[in-house]
DNA sequence: GGGAAATACTTAACATGTTAAATGAATGCG
DNA sequence: CGCATTCATTTAACATGTTAAGTATTTCCC
């Protein structure tokens, strides 16, 4: 065996470390997405009880605050694309946890709203959820965890009009 | 504060506001993922132009840094669940961009790299990666960032262990 | 040494993320 | 009025997230 400690590339291993980058455990995205699975992995059982996904949760949470909305406002809300709100609705819709009807000015719009058993259904996991809340709160430090949420929307606005098509002059 | 100033359920429309829980828009895992999202809005454009998902590229840039792994290990280090690694590895097999081999000591094992072209096809996304996190750096501020990272690392270590099947005591 | 249990990985099944295209309804404007 | 355009929503197609079950090996241990 000869000793070729700096060259990978003398046996069979395809060569690696050939393109210098950040250490990529200690990405920004990266690290954004361990804190949130961290996170939602204490929500997901819970939910997961009461026949909810993370995604569901949030619609009715949204339309919970809410008389009624239209689906495009709904997914600004809860946060969704709207073809993952379309198929969701279509389901939640079939469980009767939601109504819909389209509105009378206006025939492509759909208003959506809770229904009294999605508002059921939400009294009885809503106190799991904010228990939960509050452990992680007591936690991490209900100070810290207000300064985090303040640097994450910090994030987020620098963020804002960046790239996703358009700056002061871009052409497309 | 006993007060009940409003009750919406006067109309037609289905009672709202009927389940008392924190504006979910300021949740945690909101901010988490809005700011992440608003953070990988500036990477996936330059990726998809690659013919690559972040997923995809989340796993190039682990191997790229070793010889080899096992899918086991690599899962833990691209953060992703076995299934989604199982398919991501079969379809990245089949494009050439990494190689794999079963281990001779175990055959349960297999040891996956990062192949020759897997390499080229990194040096050709890499610059304009980061040069995206630069920008990005520069925009919300560097010391700033290094802040956000620590306190995201901080969060992920006070909820381990918590919930997850077992509590104080559970050793398996 | 042989079978139960553990391990590494894959498949399966369903739900959502993501982009593009389709559908149906309102609007703008000649 | 007629019709292209815009708009709200859905459908389609493919990729991943998530949990459960399956498969092939290996290890444990009598």
């Amino acid at each position: 065996m000869t000793k070729r400690p700096a060259d990978p590339a003398s046996g069979n291993a395809p060569a690696a470390r050939q393109v210098p980058m950040r250490d990529f455990s200690r990405s920004l995205p990266m690290s954004l997405l361990r804190a949130r699975e961290a996170v939602m992995r204490q929500f997901r059982p819970n939910l997961r009880e009461h026949g909810l996904t993370e995604q569901q949760w949030r619609i009715l949470r949204a339309l919970a605050a809410i008389e009624a909305a239209e689906v495009t406002e709904l997914a600004r809300t809860a946060f969704l694309l709207g073809p993952s709100l379309s198929r969701i609705l279509r389901d939640l819709e079939a469980r009767n946890l939601i109504e819909r009807k389209t509105a009378k000015t206006d025939q492509r719009r759909s208003m959506v709203s809770i229904s009294r058993e999605g508002l059921k259904l939400m009294a009885s996991v809503a106190p799991s959820s904010e228990a939960i809340y509050a452990e992680i709160t007591q936690r991490f430090g209900a100070r810290k965890l207000a300064e985090l949420q303040e640097m994450l929307g910090e994030l987020e606005q620098s963020l804002a009009g960046l790239g996703a098509g358009n700056a002061a002059g871009a052409e497309e």
